[in-house]
RNA sequence: GGAGAGGUGGCUGAGUGGUCGAAAGCAGCGGUUUGCUAAACCGUCGUAGUGCCUUAAAGCGCUACCGGGGGUUCGAAUCCCCCCCUCUCCGCCA
């Protein structure tokens, strides 16, 4: 029985979108779009929305008179009456509904496509641009290192101290995956660890390890789908991906959920492995591990209300920046310009770690706010008291990615002699002070 | 993977073709009673879409929704098919 129902739930896909907030905000929407470099195209939107409308309207007076008519038949059946000719008539009306909820369905599919693919609006803090270019840096932290030798990039210090080998792991996977041996495995596992910890002791975050594995509904909650179904990894024969990001699973843990307002702001972290096909950056970080087509996170998720959502996205950034402090990484954090800023994305910090190997920063987190765009795809709502309920703001940052943390740290704490001197916060975490030419091998 | 049981409103749980959006209980909300609390009693109590009205809200009406999709029928929570999920047993396995 289709419905204008099916146009909120759809098995497959699960986008769901509020029209309403569309049909009230059209023309706001549209002109703020337009600072990221989208048209919106609001005259489809209006004729999607009125021959949307129009076949609603008509196809649900044919119910209602079918649904008299069915009771009057069901009346009449009781007293004996023949009914034949009423029930050729009902039949026929059932036809006609049946082609109008046809097209409903149709427009509904082609509307939810169209609705999909239009980004985030960007907030009225976000400076305008085209791209990168445009982004501003919004503070710096730490000195680079002045080393007084040439200082390695990680792809030559990794093999040489034994502790990184992607000769192999090209072997046993393929190009832009990694292995690590002995105090390198250990360091990834430390880092994991020691982020966790600082995480759900010092910032208030609740630990929640979810599935590497997740369905399109879910996809198509934080946004990756369906514009970016090329960027992730899908398993055949199932309607399972390899996860991008821990993002994907821990926001959709509330799917179709309203959450109790007295339980926001909630603030999760999880570790996960991150996979990502990274089709069109070929030639792009070539080298070593700083591009991978799987590399660890921690990552921070927050679900707010929406007055609270860009204080908390400031203390997010804060909360993964305080890694780096802790571990003695210089960085800069930049606040992405509108042409710069993801399809989900309302505001984004980026926060780029100083990489010696680089002689420049580059980006080891991205933290933002998404607003209610995740929550209304989603439908991640809270109530309070006798409030109607509203949507949640979503946010989330990696806290940090660990891959380019491990490069960060062999980079800047690398010492004349090769070795690698260990940060302060992070020895009891590996047991060890110093990295040397035996790391690889764990005696 | 095989066999069986089951998925109904915030929860528990009735309902096997017609007036069922769905009994009953609990929770919630409003009120009466009450020194306060508790109890009792009365009332109320799903979501979404759409039409009318309205600046809007509210209101009134209609439609749809009993895990999801499809089918049978004048008419489906109820009958049939497919899928998903949960539980039990068997197999396999970390």
């Amino acid at each position: 029985m289709a419905s204008s129902r099916c146009f909120l739930r759809n098995n497959e896909s699960s986008g769901m979108y509020d029209l309403n907030f569309f049909r009230n905000n059209l023309e706001q929407i549209r002109h703020r779009l337009l600072a990221r470099g989208f048209v919106l195209d609001a005259e489809a939107f209006q004729d999607l929305d009125g021959r949307r409308r129009q076949l609603v309207t008509e196809s649900e007076r044919l119910k209602a008179e079918r649904n008299q008519a069915t009771v009057t038949i069901g009346q009449r059946r009781k007293t004996g009456a023949d009914t034949s000719e009423q029930q050729q008539q009902v039949r026929a009306m059932g036809e006609r509904i049946a082609e109008l909820d046809e097209g409903v369905k149709q427009i509904d599919l082609e509307f939810r496509d169209f609705l999909a693919r239009i980004p985030n609006v960007p907030h009225d803090t976000v400076p305008l641009g085209n791209d990168e270019q445009a982004n501003v840096e919004v503070r710096r932290w730490g000195t680079p290192r002045d080393f007084n030798f040439a200082p390695k990039a990680h792809w030559d210090l990794g093999p040489e101290l034994g502790i990184l080998d992607l000769d192999r792991a090209a072997k046993i996977a393929g190009a832009r995956f990694a292995v690590y041996w002995g105090l390198g495995a250990r360091l990834e596992r430390a880092l994991i660890n020691f982020m966790l910890d600082l995480h759900t002791r010092e910032h208030g975050y609740q630990e929640v390890l979810t599935p590497f594995l997740i369905n399109s509904a879910s996809l198509y909650g934080t946004g990756q789908l369906p514009k970016f179904a090329e960027d992730s990894f899908r398993c055949e024969g199932h309607d399972l991906w390899l996860a991008p990001t821990a993002e994907v699973p821990v926001t959709n843990l509330f799917r179709d959920e309203t959450l109790n307002a007295a339980t926001l702001p909630l603030s999760l972290c999880a570790y996960s492995p991150c996979f990502r096909s990274e089709a069109g950056s070929y030639g792009r970080d070539v080298r070593g591990i700083i591009r991978q087509h799987q590399f660890q996170k921690v990552e921070l998720v927050k679900f707010t209300r929406p007055e609270q959502s860009y204080d908390e996205h400031e203390k997010l950034t804060r909360d993964a920046e305080h890694v780096l402090q802790k571990l003695g990484l210089p960085y800069r954090t930049v606040v992405l310009s509108t042409g710069d800023t993801g399809f989900s994305a309302a505001k984004t910090y980026d926060i780029e770690v100083w990489l010696p190997g680089q002689n420049g920063y580059k980006e080891i987190s991205s933290c933002s706010n998404f607003e209610a765009f995740q929550a209304r795809r989603a439908q991640i709502r809270f109530k309070a008291g006798k409030e109607k309920a509203d949507f949640v703001h979503t946010l989330n940052g990696s806290g940090l990615a660990v891959g380019r943390t491990w490069v960060a740290i062999v980079e800047n704490y690398q010492q004349a002699d090769g070795s690698v001197l260990v940060p302060e916060a992070l020895r009891s975490y590996l047991n060890a002070e110093r990295i040397d030419a035996t790391g690889g091998r764990l005696v």
